[in-house]
DNA sequence: GTCTATATGTCGATAGAC
DNA sequence: GTCTATCGACATATAGAC
Protein backbone atom coordinates (compact mmCIF):
# COMPACT_ATOMS: atom_id res chain seq x y z
CA UNK A 1 0.00 0.00 0.00
CA UNK A 2 3.09 2.30 -0.64
CA UNK A 3 3.28 2.77 -3.79
CA UNK A 4 0.60 4.87 -5.85
CA UNK A 5 -0.23 4.50 -9.70
CA UNK A 6 0.09 7.75 -10.85
CA UNK A 7 3.38 9.73 -11.49
CA UNK A 8 2.26 11.79 -8.08
CA UNK A 9 4.90 11.38 -5.19
CA UNK A 10 3.62 8.84 -2.38
CA UNK A 11 1.24 10.70 0.13
CA UNK A 12 4.58 10.43 2.42
CA UNK A 13 7.91 9.46 1.62
CA UNK A 14 9.88 7.08 4.27
CA UNK A 15 12.17 10.59 4.97
CA UNK A 16 9.45 12.41 5.50
CA UNK A 17 7.51 10.30 7.91
CA UNK A 18 10.33 10.17 9.86
CA UNK A 19 10.74 13.89 9.82
CA UNK A 20 7.28 14.04 10.59
CA UNK A 21 8.16 11.71 13.62
CA UNK A 22 10.65 13.90 14.63
CA UNK A 23 8.59 17.15 14.99
CA UNK A 24 5.67 15.35 16.72
CA UNK A 25 8.57 14.14 19.38
CA UNK A 26 10.28 16.71 19.65
CA UNK A 27 7.25 18.95 20.27
CA UNK A 28 5.79 16.38 22.88
CA UNK A 29 9.66 16.32 24.76
CA UNK A 30 8.88 19.98 25.41
CA UNK A 31 5.71 20.06 26.94
CA UNK A 32 6.83 17.04 28.94
CA UNK A 33 10.04 18.47 29.86
CA UNK A 34 8.30 21.67 30.90
CA UNK A 35 5.24 20.22 32.80
CA UNK A 36 7.59 17.55 34.63
CA UNK A 37 11.52 18.61 34.70
CA UNK A 38 14.07 16.74 32.95
CA UNK A 39 14.73 14.36 35.24
CA UNK A 40 11.24 14.46 36.23
CA UNK A 41 9.62 13.20 32.95
CA UNK A 42 10.03 9.63 31.76
CA UNK A 43 11.14 8.60 27.81
CA UNK A 44 7.85 6.56 27.53
CA UNK A 45 5.93 9.81 28.72
CA UNK A 46 7.29 11.69 26.27
CA UNK A 47 6.70 8.91 23.83
CA UNK A 48 2.94 8.29 24.79
CA UNK A 49 2.54 12.22 24.61
CA UNK A 50 3.67 12.15 20.59
CA UNK A 51 1.75 9.54 20.51
CA UNK A 52 4.06 6.34 19.48
CA UNK A 53 5.87 4.46 21.61
CA UNK A 54 9.62 4.22 23.05
CA UNK A 55 10.74 1.95 20.23
CA UNK A 56 10.18 4.70 17.68
CA UNK A 57 11.79 7.36 20.31
CA UNK A 58 15.00 5.24 20.24
CA UNK A 59 14.69 4.81 16.47
CA UNK A 60 14.48 8.44 16.06
CA UNK A 61 16.90 9.84 18.74
CA UNK A 62 20.08 8.59 20.72
CA UNK A 63 18.06 8.97 23.92
CA UNK A 64 16.86 11.57 26.76
CA UNK A 65 19.19 13.97 26.61
CA UNK A 66 20.11 14.27 23.11
CA UNK A 67 16.35 14.99 22.87
CA UNK A 68 16.73 17.51 25.45
CA UNK A 69 19.31 19.14 23.35
CA UNK A 70 18.14 19.06 20.09
CA UNK A 71 15.41 21.56 21.98
CA UNK A 72 17.81 23.71 23.16
CA UNK A 73 19.15 24.36 19.82
CA UNK A 74 15.60 24.43 17.96
CA UNK A 75 14.49 27.09 20.93
CA UNK A 76 17.66 29.30 19.75
CA UNK A 77 17.08 29.05 15.99
CA UNK A 78 13.36 30.16 16.35
CA UNK A 79 14.05 32.91 18.44
CA UNK A 80 16.77 34.20 15.59
CA UNK A 81 14.20 33.68 12.90
CA UNK A 82 11.74 35.98 15.00
CA UNK A 83 14.44 38.10 15.83
CA UNK A 84 15.45 38.73 12.11
CA UNK A 85 11.52 39.36 11.07
CA UNK A 86 11.08 42.01 13.53
CA UNK A 87 14.50 43.63 12.84
CA UNK A 88 13.72 43.25 8.91
CA UNK A 89 9.87 45.08 9.56
CA UNK A 90 12.19 47.98 11.72
CA UNK A 91 14.39 48.64 8.36
CA UNK A 92 11.39 48.82 6.44
CA UNK A 93 9.90 50.93 8.31
CA UNK A 94 6.55 49.13 8.95
CA UNK A 95 7.66 49.38 12.67
CA UNK A 96 8.82 51.94 15.62
CA UNK A 97 11.68 50.71 16.81
CA UNK A 98 10.05 50.86 20.11
CA UNK A 99 7.22 49.25 19.50
CA UNK A 100 8.77 46.58 18.13
CA UNK A 101 11.59 45.83 20.79
CA UNK A 102 7.91 45.72 23.13
CA UNK A 103 7.01 43.10 20.33
CA UNK A 104 10.23 41.17 20.88
CA UNK A 105 9.33 40.27 23.96
CA UNK A 106 5.31 40.20 23.93
CA UNK A 107 5.91 38.04 21.96
CA UNK A 108 8.09 35.27 23.22
CA UNK A 109 5.73 35.83 26.67
CA UNK A 110 2.38 35.16 25.37
CA UNK A 111 3.24 32.50 22.16
CA UNK A 112 4.40 29.82 24.84
CA UNK A 113 3.18 28.99 28.77
CA UNK A 114 5.44 26.91 29.09
CA UNK A 115 8.78 28.49 27.72
CA UNK A 116 9.95 29.98 30.32
CA UNK A 117 9.81 26.66 32.67
CA UNK A 118 11.67 24.96 29.72
CA UNK A 119 14.52 27.73 29.88
CA UNK A 120 14.88 27.43 33.80
CA UNK A 121 15.34 23.48 32.81
CA UNK A 122 18.20 24.10 29.93
CA UNK A 123 19.52 26.76 32.21
CA UNK A 124 19.89 24.23 35.58
CA UNK A 125 21.00 21.53 33.43
CA UNK A 126 23.52 23.81 31.52
CA UNK A 127 24.80 24.93 35.19
CA UNK A 128 25.63 20.91 35.47
CA UNK A 129 27.52 19.77 32.53
CA UNK A 130 29.81 22.61 31.42
CA UNK A 131 30.09 20.56 27.96
CA UNK A 132 26.24 22.22 27.43
CA UNK A 133 27.02 25.47 29.64
CA UNK A 134 29.47 26.33 26.47
CA UNK A 135 26.87 25.15 24.25
CA UNK A 136 23.68 26.90 25.98
CA UNK A 137 25.83 30.24 25.86
CA UNK A 138 26.72 29.75 22.18
CA UNK A 139 23.21 29.13 21.04
CA UNK A 140 22.27 32.48 23.26
CA UNK A 141 24.85 34.39 21.30
CA UNK A 142 22.81 34.74 17.93
CA UNK A 143 19.37 35.87 19.55
CA UNK A 144 21.33 38.18 21.79
CA UNK A 145 22.56 39.67 18.25
CA UNK A 146 19.03 40.21 17.22
CA UNK A 147 18.57 42.02 20.21
CA UNK A 148 21.13 44.16 20.14
CA UNK A 149 20.28 45.38 16.25
CA UNK A 150 16.71 46.26 17.51
CA UNK A 151 18.39 47.77 20.44
CA UNK A 152 20.73 50.41 18.17
CA UNK A 153 17.54 52.44 16.81
CA UNK A 154 16.00 53.16 20.02
CA UNK A 155 19.55 54.01 21.67
CA UNK A 156 19.27 56.65 18.82
CA UNK A 157 15.77 57.97 19.86
CA UNK A 158 17.08 58.41 23.36
CA UNK A 159 20.04 60.14 22.16
CA UNK A 160 22.34 57.82 23.90
CA UNK A 161 23.79 56.31 20.35
CA UNK A 162 27.28 55.83 20.69
CA UNK A 163 27.48 56.91 24.75
CA UNK A 164 26.69 53.14 25.69
CA UNK A 165 27.38 49.33 24.16
CA UNK A 166 24.03 48.53 22.91
CA UNK A 167 25.37 45.09 24.15
CA UNK A 168 25.25 46.00 27.57
CA UNK A 169 21.82 47.46 27.20
CA UNK A 170 20.42 44.19 25.76
CA UNK A 171 21.79 41.90 28.45
CA UNK A 172 20.43 44.40 30.61
CA UNK A 173 17.01 44.62 29.41
CA UNK A 174 17.11 40.41 28.56
CA UNK A 175 17.74 39.72 31.91
CA UNK A 176 14.62 42.25 33.48
CA UNK A 177 12.66 40.78 31.18
CA UNK A 178 13.26 36.86 32.03
CA UNK A 179 13.13 38.29 36.10
CA UNK A 180 9.94 39.94 35.91
CA UNK A 181 8.36 37.45 33.67
CA UNK A 182 9.51 34.20 36.48
CA UNK A 183 7.91 36.84 39.53
CA UNK A 184 4.83 37.22 37.44
CA UNK A 185 4.46 33.53 37.26
CA UNK A 186 4.75 33.08 40.75
CA UNK A 187 3.07 35.96 42.03
CA UNK A 188 1.02 37.73 39.22
CA UNK A 189 -0.33 40.92 41.55
CA UNK A 190 3.69 41.64 42.35
CA UNK A 191 3.85 42.45 38.52
CA UNK A 192 1.20 44.23 36.91
CA UNK A 193 0.46 44.66 33.14
CA UNK A 194 2.39 47.71 32.95
CA UNK A 195 5.22 47.04 34.78
CA UNK A 196 7.85 45.73 32.24
CA UNK A 197 6.81 48.52 30.13
CA UNK A 198 7.29 51.44 32.45
CA UNK A 199 10.73 49.49 33.89
CA UNK A 200 11.78 49.67 29.90
CA UNK A 201 11.04 53.42 29.76
CA UNK A 202 13.09 53.66 33.40
CA UNK A 203 16.04 52.08 31.62
CA UNK A 204 15.96 53.92 28.44
CA UNK A 205 15.49 57.40 30.35
CA UNK A 206 17.71 56.25 32.64
CA UNK A 207 20.67 55.67 29.76
CA UNK A 208 19.96 59.04 27.80
CA UNK A 209 20.48 61.06 30.86
CA UNK A 210 23.43 58.64 32.80
CA UNK A 211 27.63 60.30 31.83
CA UNK A 212 29.13 56.94 30.73
CA UNK A 213 31.39 55.84 33.13
CA UNK A 214 34.36 57.50 30.94
CA UNK A 215 33.17 60.71 30.86
CA UNK A 216 32.53 61.82 26.81
CA UNK A 217 32.65 65.19 25.42
CA UNK A 218 29.60 66.92 25.13
CA UNK A 219 28.68 67.84 21.40
CA UNK B 1 33.34 8.40 76.84
CA UNK B 2 30.26 10.31 77.17
CA UNK B 3 30.26 11.39 81.03
CA UNK B 4 31.70 14.66 81.95
CA UNK B 5 33.50 14.50 85.98
CA UNK B 6 32.42 18.14 86.45
CA UNK B 7 29.06 19.62 86.94
CA UNK B 8 28.40 21.01 83.81
CA UNK B 9 25.79 19.87 81.65
CA UNK B 10 26.50 16.78 79.32
CA UNK B 11 28.03 17.64 75.93
CA UNK B 12 24.89 17.22 74.19
CA UNK B 13 21.25 16.68 75.32
CA UNK B 14 19.35 14.53 72.80
CA UNK B 15 17.14 17.43 72.06
CA UNK B 16 20.65 19.30 70.53
CA UNK B 17 21.97 16.71 69.19
CA UNK B 18 18.67 16.12 67.26
CA UNK B 19 18.83 19.89 66.58
CA UNK B 20 22.33 19.36 65.29
CA UNK B 21 21.13 16.65 63.17
CA UNK B 22 18.60 18.53 61.57
CA UNK B 23 21.22 21.03 60.97
CA UNK B 24 23.06 19.15 59.24
CA UNK B 25 21.29 17.53 57.01
CA UNK B 26 19.52 20.60 56.20
CA UNK B 27 22.68 21.92 54.81
CA UNK B 28 23.78 18.67 53.07
CA UNK B 29 20.23 19.17 51.20
CA UNK B 30 21.00 22.36 50.04
CA UNK B 31 24.10 21.46 48.49
CA UNK B 32 22.81 18.17 47.07
CA UNK B 33 19.56 19.37 45.64
CA UNK B 34 21.40 22.44 44.18
CA UNK B 35 24.07 20.34 42.57
CA UNK B 36 22.07 17.27 41.32
CA UNK B 37 18.44 18.99 41.16
CA UNK B 38 15.18 17.97 43.16
CA UNK B 39 14.59 15.06 41.44
CA UNK B 40 18.07 13.91 40.15
CA UNK B 41 19.20 14.41 44.14
CA UNK B 42 18.75 10.95 46.13
CA UNK B 43 17.67 10.86 50.03
CA UNK B 44 21.12 8.64 50.35
CA UNK B 45 22.86 10.94 48.75
CA UNK B 46 21.85 13.95 50.92
CA UNK B 47 22.13 11.56 53.91
CA UNK B 48 25.55 10.50 53.11
CA UNK B 49 26.71 14.02 52.67
CA UNK B 50 25.40 14.63 56.20
CA UNK B 51 27.48 11.73 56.99
CA UNK B 52 24.65 9.76 58.46
CA UNK B 53 22.11 7.01 56.92
CA UNK B 54 18.58 6.89 55.20
CA UNK B 55 17.52 6.17 58.30
CA UNK B 56 18.30 9.16 60.35
CA UNK B 57 16.85 11.61 57.54
CA UNK B 58 13.55 9.87 57.83
CA UNK B 59 13.74 9.73 61.59
CA UNK B 60 14.34 13.28 61.61
CA UNK B 61 12.18 14.21 58.42
CA UNK B 62 9.01 13.26 56.71
CA UNK B 63 10.79 12.94 53.58
CA UNK B 64 12.56 14.31 50.43
CA UNK B 65 9.88 16.68 49.48
CA UNK B 66 9.24 18.08 53.25
CA UNK B 67 13.14 18.26 53.17
CA UNK B 68 12.77 20.46 50.63
CA UNK B 69 10.11 22.46 52.03
CA UNK B 70 12.22 23.35 54.93
CA UNK B 71 14.99 24.74 52.97
CA UNK B 72 12.68 27.41 51.41
CA UNK B 73 11.32 29.13 54.23
CA UNK B 74 14.89 28.87 55.89
CA UNK B 75 16.50 30.34 53.32
CA UNK B 76 13.22 33.15 53.21
CA UNK B 77 13.76 33.63 57.20
CA UNK B 78 17.61 33.95 56.23
CA UNK B 79 17.22 36.93 53.67
CA UNK B 80 14.97 39.00 55.71
CA UNK B 81 17.23 38.59 58.93
CA UNK B 82 19.82 40.24 56.63
CA UNK B 83 17.47 42.63 55.06
CA UNK B 84 16.71 43.69 58.69
CA UNK B 85 20.18 44.30 59.57
CA UNK B 86 21.09 46.31 57.06
CA UNK B 87 18.02 48.81 57.02
CA UNK B 88 19.28 48.93 60.96
CA UNK B 89 22.45 49.96 59.47
CA UNK B 90 20.89 52.68 57.46
CA UNK B 91 18.99 53.85 60.00
CA UNK B 92 21.62 54.56 62.21
CA UNK B 93 23.43 56.33 60.15
CA UNK B 94 26.31 53.77 59.91
CA UNK B 95 25.94 53.46 56.10
CA UNK B 96 24.87 54.70 52.89
CA UNK B 97 21.56 54.05 51.03
CA UNK B 98 23.26 52.94 47.66
CA UNK B 99 25.87 51.73 49.08
CA UNK B 100 23.59 49.39 51.46
CA UNK B 101 21.34 48.56 48.78
CA UNK B 102 24.93 47.16 46.52
CA UNK B 103 25.48 44.87 49.61
CA UNK B 104 21.72 43.34 49.99
CA UNK B 105 22.65 42.31 46.59
CA UNK B 106 26.08 41.89 46.33
CA UNK B 107 26.06 39.54 49.29
CA UNK B 108 23.43 37.25 47.97
CA UNK B 109 25.48 37.14 45.26
CA UNK B 110 29.11 36.39 46.77
CA UNK B 111 27.97 34.22 49.71
CA UNK B 112 26.41 31.08 48.79
CA UNK B 113 27.76 30.15 45.04
CA UNK B 114 24.65 27.76 44.37
CA UNK B 115 22.01 29.89 45.74
CA UNK B 116 20.94 30.69 42.31
CA UNK B 117 20.51 26.95 41.52
CA UNK B 118 18.51 26.17 44.39
CA UNK B 119 16.42 29.13 43.57
CA UNK B 120 16.10 27.92 40.20
CA UNK B 121 15.00 24.67 41.75
CA UNK B 122 12.35 26.18 44.09
CA UNK B 123 11.03 27.76 41.06
CA UNK B 124 10.43 25.11 39.10
CA UNK B 125 8.68 23.07 41.86
CA UNK B 126 6.54 25.42 42.73
CA UNK B 127 5.15 26.21 39.43
CA UNK B 128 4.65 22.73 39.49
CA UNK B 129 3.00 22.26 42.09
CA UNK B 130 0.02 25.06 43.49
CA UNK B 131 0.12 24.41 46.91
CA UNK B 132 3.81 25.14 47.05
CA UNK B 133 3.67 28.25 44.40
CA UNK B 134 1.70 29.86 46.55
CA UNK B 135 3.52 29.03 49.79
CA UNK B 136 6.84 30.51 48.20
CA UNK B 137 5.27 33.17 46.80
CA UNK B 138 4.54 34.20 50.53
CA UNK B 139 7.81 33.10 51.85
CA UNK B 140 8.79 35.93 48.96
CA UNK B 141 6.85 38.66 50.45
CA UNK B 142 8.80 39.58 53.66
CA UNK B 143 12.61 39.47 52.12
CA UNK B 144 10.50 41.67 49.51
CA UNK B 145 9.28 44.43 51.89
CA UNK B 146 12.89 44.08 53.49
CA UNK B 147 14.00 45.23 49.77
CA UNK B 148 11.49 47.77 49.69
CA UNK B 149 12.30 49.34 53.14
CA UNK B 150 16.09 49.75 51.81
CA UNK B 151 14.75 51.26 48.05
CA UNK B 152 12.64 54.11 50.06
CA UNK B 153 16.02 56.35 51.21
CA UNK B 154 17.58 55.76 47.45
CA UNK B 155 14.65 56.78 46.44
CA UNK B 156 14.28 60.15 48.12
CA UNK B 157 18.28 60.44 46.99
CA UNK B 158 17.14 60.77 44.02
CA UNK B 159 14.30 62.82 44.44
CA UNK B 160 12.00 60.63 42.83
CA UNK B 161 9.87 59.70 46.64
CA UNK B 162 6.23 59.66 46.60
CA UNK B 163 6.30 60.06 42.43
CA UNK B 164 6.82 56.17 42.27
CA UNK B 165 6.09 53.15 44.22
CA UNK B 166 8.47 51.51 45.98
CA UNK B 167 7.41 48.16 45.44
CA UNK B 168 7.42 48.30 42.09
CA UNK B 169 11.29 49.77 41.57
CA UNK B 170 12.31 46.86 44.47
CA UNK B 171 10.53 44.33 41.97
CA UNK B 172 12.22 45.58 38.82
CA UNK B 173 15.93 45.75 40.84
CA UNK B 174 15.27 42.15 42.15
CA UNK B 175 14.66 40.69 38.82
CA UNK B 176 17.32 42.50 36.99
CA UNK B 177 19.09 41.25 39.89
CA UNK B 178 18.38 37.91 39.47
CA UNK B 179 18.48 38.07 35.73
CA UNK B 180 22.17 38.93 35.21
CA UNK B 181 23.32 36.87 37.76
CA UNK B 182 21.66 33.53 35.92
CA UNK B 183 23.62 35.23 32.77
CA UNK B 184 26.77 35.51 34.44
CA UNK B 185 26.81 32.74 35.41
CA UNK B 186 25.95 31.08 32.22
CA UNK B 187 28.08 32.92 30.10
CA UNK B 188 30.67 35.88 32.61
CA UNK B 189 32.13 37.34 30.07
CA UNK B 190 28.87 39.05 28.39
CA UNK B 191 27.99 40.25 32.21
CA UNK B 192 31.04 42.45 33.16
CA UNK B 193 31.75 43.48 36.83
CA UNK B 194 30.32 46.39 36.90
CA UNK B 195 27.36 45.90 34.68
CA UNK B 196 24.81 45.84 38.23
CA UNK B 197 26.12 48.86 39.07
CA UNK B 198 25.67 50.36 36.10
CA UNK B 199 22.12 48.71 35.30
CA UNK B 200 20.96 49.98 38.76
CA UNK B 201 22.57 53.64 38.36
CA UNK B 202 20.31 53.45 35.00
CA UNK B 203 17.50 52.52 36.84
CA UNK B 204 17.41 55.10 39.74
CA UNK B 205 18.70 57.85 36.61
CA UNK B 206 15.66 56.70 34.79
CA UNK B 207 12.82 56.26 37.57
CA UNK B 208 14.41 60.55 38.83
CA UNK B 209 13.42 61.64 35.29
CA UNK B 210 10.36 60.01 34.33
CA UNK B 211 6.98 61.50 34.62
CA UNK B 212 4.73 59.37 36.69
CA UNK B 213 1.50 57.63 34.24
CA UNK B 214 -0.40 59.65 35.75
CA UNK B 215 1.43 63.08 35.82
CA UNK B 216 2.05 64.50 39.05
CA UNK B 217 1.75 68.39 39.34
CA UNK B 218 5.19 69.74 39.14
CA UNK B 219 6.46 71.38 42.56
C1' DG C 1 18.45 8.33 67.61
C1' DT C 2 20.72 5.99 64.24
C1' DC C 3 21.93 1.95 61.41
C1' DT C 4 21.27 -2.12 58.20
C1' DA C 5 18.39 -4.73 55.29
C1' DT C 6 14.76 -4.95 52.31
C1' DA C 7 10.08 -4.40 50.04
C1' DT C 8 8.12 -2.28 46.12
C1' DG C 9 8.15 0.45 42.22
C1' DT C 10 9.94 3.05 38.14
C1' DC C 11 13.43 4.36 35.21
C1' DG C 12 16.49 4.30 30.67
C1' DA C 13 17.84 1.52 27.24
C1' DT C 14 17.96 -2.80 24.30
C1' DA C 15 16.43 -6.95 21.46
C1' DG C 16 13.68 -9.11 18.39
C1' DA C 17 8.95 -9.59 16.13
C1' DC C 18 6.47 -7.53 12.43
C1' DG D 1 10.12 2.40 11.13
C1' DT D 2 7.58 1.13 14.89
C1' DC D 3 5.91 -1.97 18.65
C1' DT D 4 6.16 -5.26 22.67
C1' DA D 5 8.73 -7.49 26.16
C1' DT D 6 12.28 -7.33 29.29
C1' DC D 7 16.81 -6.53 31.81
C1' DG D 8 19.57 -4.23 35.19
C1' DA D 9 20.14 -0.20 37.95
C1' DC D 10 18.48 2.68 41.21
C1' DA D 11 14.70 5.24 43.55
C1' DT D 12 11.72 6.06 48.07
C1' DA D 13 10.22 4.56 52.12
C1' DT D 14 9.78 1.15 55.94
C1' DA D 15 10.97 -2.39 59.71
C1' DG D 16 13.52 -4.06 63.18
C1' DA D 17 18.22 -4.53 65.48
C1' DC D 18 21.10 -1.94 68.62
Amino acid sequence: MDSEPDGKPRRLTRAEAKARTRRLLLDAAARTFARKGYAGASVEEIAEAAGYSIGALYSNFGGKEELFIELMVGGAKARVERGRRIVAAVQDGTEEPEQALGRFFMEAADKDDDLPLLQAELWLYAMRNPRLKEALAEAQREPQAALEALMEPVLERVGAAGAVPPSAVATVASAMFQGLLRQRRLDPPSVPDDLLRQAMRWLFTGIANTPGPSAEEPS
